[in-house]
DNA sequence: GATGAATGAGTGTTCATTCAT
DNA sequence: CATGAATGAACACTCATTCAT
């Protein structure tokens, strides 16, 4: 028996969230994935169920990532202003160096296939981030808003960035990163 | 090009659209698309070149009611604190009446169609726009950041509003709307 | 408007009979029976829903020929011995004249497909010889069983002729048939 | 190839009849087959060359069984008539206990896997019945009618008795195989 | 002997598009 | 102008079979 090659399911990854950039969510089918990744269409159904599973389990592994990456260095015990800033910057510079997750996941977030992600449970690993924001409405630091337009306005622009779409060449050098966060700091401070 | 054909026409866009926002990109073949518009496949390409230009059009179509909206009452004599809020303000109301729009946009701009757009040539459209902020920034009422930045914290939020799939659940109330755009100027106000 | 070409349809029925009993029940693809018609397999899709559309049409055909040539000259008010004889040798003459049709027929009622059949509306066609058996038996002309037990030592062999895995090198003269009906007839008959 | 591989070819040819019983000859791969038998395809390369090895195997397997079935108790000195009941009850009650087998082998002689089959090979098995018969005609006990006809409307019956489709809810008992039995000996005795 | 990983060729079906009417 | 018939190419997926372990 030959044991699964880990190197596979690597570039199988890999290939689908490079040709879902390239050339978009409808045109990477499962044949030019395959060749992307130099292995044969079959074996991909060794790895996963079916096309679906293939791209909603990119799109999980993504989103896991980027939660730790938020919640990296996360020390409840500071002043609030230090804890956002400490968050905001980590997804910041996640996404940054990582802008090919995002485009993949803001692609994944717009298609039919997104219904299919149990959400509820994806959120889980972003609960800390909401007990944070909680704790600054309470004590009157940021702006009494829910989540949703709060969220809009700080956290949804740092996707934006990784949309070549919407601001190609835009180098985020540490000033910009810097000028950023003031913007959304001032949006929800009180 | 009169009456009876402006009719087919514009069930094509309509269910153009539709379809695009219920099944999504890939789904929506030109033989469904036909069949909700309650038309022979062969029709749509009496009105355009093929898919992608159908898609295409529909795409600038948006984008140019969107620029309107956004200008409505455009009056560059005023002040700018109130140029920037009746404008943000249009915008923000058209974008939730029509969010069927947006959505399509939203996942347009996410595909490989997006490259056949002449982003320049619909730019101009947003030129007044851009020249209000630049007079804003001069005048030291904003913050002197590049274009880039200050639209993601601040025109960006408004297309996340017509993404259900972010904020499904969440009521645009005269409210709402009102915090919203006080966030959106304190991001960008000095 | 093209109008739909009956050549074509005619095409696509001979290649389903043809292949089917050349190659087998499951080696007929649709590309291969699309080749064998001289037709593209999305052909084949707009004269039937799929596949099992194409078998299950085509199997129905068969098989309402087939009723009707049984009861070709069908006159109930003649003496039992003479209906019988006569449904049953126009049975037989039809069959050996149209061996691939049953064949074909044979194949289908071994497969899945045959589920997907409504029987019952099919054997409605078969009624009025059912109704000649019963008389039959009041009048007792021949053994009273069940019409399963008849029908297998009288029609069923009828069928049998038309697989040349059986019977393949077998001349159906008119001899043969004669005795081959004096068979029947003596294992009905009182 | 002694006690645990027997075990697992034993599993293999139980889990393609039934399979092929179940599902259908298409359908009935080797991934499901195994699957089925629990053992890995590779397994049954092992004891089979190919797949149509494996269904050949199964068939002749089933047709040795049946001639061994049919001859039992076989005395050739007793009277015509008695032979052939004796022969013919046999193979009626053989059939009808295993009625899986000839579903199978109906299924496998309508495929084009049939052809690969030494027939004359096979038909050895069944030559004392030939034999028998033959002496019948010359001692004119029975008609003078070809092996084939003779056996289409004597032997072939069985057969379509454990065919479901053609007679599912069909209750074989004693009375019933007594009637099918002289209807077998009325379409042959002179 | 026995396995699951791996694959090229094939499956049924839908695609965007063209054509004759 | 408008249509439904027609199609080659592509789709997601499964096949029988082989191979390294």
């Amino acid at each position: 028996m030959r044991s699964k090659d880990e190197h596979k399911q690597e570039a199988i990854i890999r290939a689908t969230i490079k040709l879902v950039n390239e050339i978009g969510f409808d045109y990477s089918s499962v044949a030019k994935i395959a060749k992307e990744a130099n292995v044969s269409p079959a074996t991909i159904y060794i790895y996963y169920k079916n096309k679906e599973d293939l791209l909603v389990s990119t799109y999980i592994d993504i989103k896991q990532k980027m939660s730790r990456a938020f919640l990296k260095d996360f020390d409840e015990s500071k002043p609030f202003r230090d804890i956002f800033e400490c968050m905001w910057l980590n997804g910041f510079e996640y996404v940054a160096k990582n802008r090919e997750y995002f485009q993949f996941a803001e692609q994944f977030s717009n298609s039919p296939y997104s219904d299919l992600v149990d959400h509820t449970q994806l959120d889980k690993h972003f609960e800390p981030i909401l007990r944070v924001i909680k704790k600054g409405i309470e004590q009157k630091v940021i702006k009494n808003v829910s989540f949703e337009i709060l969220s809009l306005f700080v956290f949804y622009p740092i996707l934006g960035l990784s949309n070549p779409k919407i601001c190609g060449n835009f180098e985020l050098n540490r000033e910009n990163i810097k000028q950023a966060f003031t913007l959304a700091w001032d949006a929800i401070k009180l």
